[in-house]
DNA sequence: GGCCCGCGGATTGTTGACAATCATACGAGC
DNA sequence: GCTCGTATGATTGTCAACAATCCGCGGGCC
């Protein structure tokens, strides 16, 4: 596997906004900062070693993809998502990614093919650590949306994802069994193999279902949406903020 | 009609930023700032009344966005779309909006082809001027995509919408057909009042394929993805900047 | 004559400080 | 005893100046 130079890219250089984005980003993603809390700028700007400035760019950003929340005068929190939230983002994810498949099987059908059973194959590798094995999931369902060489549905795709990781890290009272999370994810690339676009549509719908049960399953989740008085509007949920790592 | 205020709402209150970010989006969308234009940043501060600081704010959320483009200590410039930025426009476009149709089809159908029938006549009344014409397309995909009540989908769609619009802008050489461009709409207003999912997929499919190819139309365009090493890769367009608005 | 080096102008990136706004706690008034 | 007005503390929003980097151009060297 010798590094070939040939096609030498124009040397990333990355503003720092978008570092401390990515930073902040993955924070929220892992659950470091748990949906809720308030970011401070100057805690945060010290932490990180930047100004102000910098860091309220990529505030900006992350408000733009939706992961914060910013109230005037009041500061910025991490976005809490309730039921309808993660039904949405389930909704969209299987919008991009069947529009992803189906490039896929419009495409190079075998490269994509590859792709997706090396991902598949690391997750199950990782079948015993539930947080290495939400890592390859995630790995996973990246790699089909980049597979499809659309830049746009990428970035939504990665937008998703890291609101589908953030679910998780918040509602995590079960780690999901991962026999069932492989056979639907090993279906999935089987659909794709074989180039059929309904099953491949139908498979992937499933497998979002299923997810956001498997989210919702614990607490109250009425299937019909909206138009539900029920009992206890306010959240029982309030853990004390968890110490900051670093 | 009166107003009700019984809902009253939380006080709308948007940072600067997000203003700033919207006037600049509505510039770059009406093709104010041709693609490949630099935006200087103490220009347009001045010019919109706001320190850097802020502006850069909003320069990082449309950057965000994919609108523009960063190069460190070079400037920031509105994103240029070639022929398969085109193309992936209107596939993520065709993702999204099959979605959202999917669920006015799913929830309340006829709120939903109301809301759809008036945009649509928005549309007709709007059939003589292109510019109005063009408002009214845009105005009937976005209340599409709202009435769905899928907010991502929504985010998603209101971007994917600005950047059809830069299409349309740069390479507006022809006024769209409007007689066959109502008909498409009418029929996929249609496709929704009958609540039939494979129709409302064929009909909005096709639609975004037309629009393709009425773009692409005076350019090559070959229909198979990528491998083109075509004739000339340069842009012959390159018109002087019109002066800012206000 | 052609190429390399260095300088000037301009623009971006960053910083710290100033002003405005909001939440909280305390005390006066009814 | 309860409510309202006010002071205080902290945080956000904004600004102008400083430092770093890059493009274009002229002079020197080969």
């Amino acid at each position: 596997m010798s590094m070939d130079l040939t096609d030498l890219e124009p040397v990333e250089r990355r503003s720092t906004a978008a570092i401390v984005a990515d930073r902040i980003r993955e924070a929220i993603m892992r659950g470091t900062f748990p949906p809720g809390t308030q970011l401070g700028e100057v805690e945060l700007a010290g932490r990180l070693g930047v100004s102000r400035g910098p860091l309220r760019e990529a505030m900006q950003r992350l408000v733009a993809e939706g992961l914060l929340r910013s109230e005037s005068h009041r500061g910025l929190f991490v976005r809490d998502l309730d039921a309808a939230d993660v039904r949405d983002v389930y909704v969209a994810r299987a919008a991009v990614e069947r529009a992803a498949g189906l490039l896929l099987i419009a495409g190079d059908r075998a490269a994509a093919v590859q792709r997706l059973a090396d991902a598949l194959a690391v997750m199950e590798a990782a079948a015993d650590d539930p947080v290495a094995l939400a890592d390859a999931d995630h790995a996973f369902h990246a790699e089909l949306v980049a597979a499809s060489g659309s830049p746009r549905l990428r970035r939504m795709a990665d937008t998703l994802l890291v609101e589908t990781r953030m679910c998780l890290a918040a509602l995590q009272q079960t780690a999901p069994p991962a026999d069932a999370l492989l056979a639907e994810h090993r279906e999935l690339c089987d659909a794709v193999r074989d180039g059929d676009p309904g099953r491949l549509t139908n498979v992937l719908e499933s497998h979002m279902l299923d997810a956001v049960e498997r989210i919702l399953a614990p607490t109250i989740v009425p299937t019909v949406p909206s138009s539900l008085p029920s009992s206890d509007p306010k959240k029982p949920t309030d853990p004390a903020p968890p110490a900051l790592p670093a």
